[in-house]
RNA sequence: GGCGUCAUAGCCAAGUGGUAAGGCAAGGGACUGCAACUCCCUGACUCCCCAGUUCAAAUCUGGGUGACGCCUCCA
């Protein structure tokens, strides 16, 4: 698998640490609130990177954080009068809520900030004790200048950068561009015992451990948004290999934005819609699958028109999926050549070894679906052929995580049978004008009811 | 100022040297009691503009134009 690596802004050829496994670190989100669509991303795509990297054969270890110490953890927590764990507890239940209805599998380890204080402490004091970290009134910094590869991911030399670097007033930090690992607590302030101060660790310094206490000194892909190049990662390499003294990941990934009228969804800008309200208009699949009908890296520009669209997309792979159901039970056993559908799979690999080209992956999908629908129009139905189609379908979109949330529900209520079996009836008397007045009944009832080749069918409206 | 990204049909979106995937929408046809689903057909003489390299460019080079991002919390 090619992978595009930040690092060398270059495809590279994926060559794990261990062969046939794969660590990968994905910074996960603030707890502090409902996450965006533009948090949405990171979290389906890499899911998504996940999932194909299993199908490949590997043994993929995966860990995504939970940031739950952090200013604006403090602010929400202050403005309700309650704990801040009360805040980041909330907002972490939230998150899997939304994670599980984008049908993202849980990462393997999902560690907090407060759950690894200790190691986080070590971690800073190691960078102290060789003189990578200087104390200053009970904060701790990082001394970039002793780091002569910072700035080596954002390709940006360390004057650049100081360039721009905020000073405050009263700075204690030798150099602008040295970032805070350890901060002493205000009043009012969540805070642990230190060497240096009762205080709070910085953003950076948790990646950098839990990386190397589930995954090791090294991580074979780390991954994030693109705006965390700059600070979060390129800090994150420089605690990391100036503590560790090795390379600290081998791939970087960096997804693209989602904006809204070209510009970044953000919350600062007050122009994000959350998942949770999108997923309520739209649901959550259109959601995932907007995020995979076009390449990882590109920006998307979010618009009710596009989810109208997504949504439109998904039908058409949903009525394959059911009229193939349908259909199986009526095939009839036909000779049938496993070579013919090869072209599918081979072409579905060859799309996501691509840096993850889902948008190619998922147009082999709908190729495949053109061609079950063919084959559904022969008669007798082939039934090995129609078997293999419905594996081969079901595995693909399985690896993009999708056809997974319309269920088929075969708790029609009896109400609505009734309904459906007068309908029949009245068909069947060619009472057309009743007919069609039961089907808005049922239809005003949250059921679709449709003729198909194999009968009348009766499903849930999505 | 530094570092980057992008510009493909009405919309979304792949393709990055060999003559434009896929999806949505639209029109026509088949099927259907009507629908829905499905299938077939139609759609960019062309890929922001200009110049260049090449037998060949959407794809490479140079120059424009336009849009966006990071450099500060941010997925």
């Amino acid at each position: 698998m090619k992978i595009y690596n930040t690092m060398s802004r270059t495809e590279e050829d994926l060559q794990t640490i261990n062969p046939g496994k794969v660590s990968i670190y994905a910074c996960g989100p603030t707890v502090y609130n409902l996450i965006h669509l533009g948090n949405a991303r990171p979290i389906c795509v890499f899911d998504t990177l996940r999932r194909y990297l299993k199908y490949s054969g590997y043994d993929v270890t995966y860990v995504q954080n939970f940031t739950d110490v952090d200013d604006k953890i403090i602010r929400k927590a202050n403005e309700e009068g309650v704990e801040s764990t009360v805040i980041s507890e909330r907002y972490i239940a939230e998150y899997k809520k939304d994670a599980a209805g984008l049908n993202v599998m849980p990462a393997d380890y999902h560690p907090q900030v407060t759950q690894l204080m200790d190691q986080i402490i070590a971690f800073v004091q190691a960078l102290v004790d060789k003189g990578f970290a200087y104390e200053a009134n009970g904060d701790v910094y990082f001394r970039t200048h002793n780091f002569p590869e910072y700035g080596k991911l954002s390709h940006q030399p360390l004057e650049d950068l100081e360039a721009g670097a905020r000073i405050e007033v009263g700075d204690i930090k030798e150099h602008p561009a040295d970032f805070a690992l350890w901060k002493a607590a205000k009043p009012g302030e969540p805070h642990w015992t230190s060497p240096w101060s009762e205080g709070r660790p910085g953003w950076h310094i948790e990646c950098s451990t839990m990386a190397k206490q589930y995954l090791g000194d090294t991580i074979d892909i780390h991954c994030g948004g693109e705006d965390l190049i700059f600070p979060h990662h390129e800090n994150e390499i420089a605690q990391s290999e100036a503590a560790n003294g090795r390379e600290f990941a081998h791939y970087w990934m960096h997804n693209g934005f989602i904006t809204v009228d070209k510009v970044k969804m953000s919350k600062s800008l007050n122009n994000f819609f959350t998942v949770r309200d999108v997923a309520g208009v739209y649901g959550y699949e259109p959601i995932r699958y907007l995020m995979l009908q076009s390449h990882y890296r590109s920006p998307i520009n979010y618009s009710a028109d596009i989810m109208t669209q997504c949504v439109a997309s998904l039908d058409r792979l949903y009525n394959c999926k059911s009229a193939l159901e349908a259909a199986l039970p009526h095939a009839v056993s036909a000779p049938f050549d496993p070579s013919e559908l090869e072209s599918y799979e081979t072409r579905f690999k060859a799309y996501m070894d691509d840096d993850l080209n889902t948008a190619d992956a998922l147009s082999v999908i709908f190729e495949l679906a053109r061609d079950i629908n063919t084959t559904l129009k022969e008669n007798p139905l082939p039934k090995e052929k129609l078997e293999a189609m419905q594996k081969l379908f079901l595995r693909l979109t399985d690896v993009l995580g999708l056809l997974y949330a319309r269920k088929d529900d075969n708790q029609i209520p009896d109400e609505v049978m009734a309904l459906v079996e007068e309908r029949k009836a009245a068909r069947k008397e060619k009472n057309f004008a009743r007919a069609d007045e039961l089907r808005a009944q049922i239809e005003a009832l949250g059921y679709d009811v449709k003729e198909t080749r194999q009968g009348t069918q009766v499903t849930k409206r999505a």
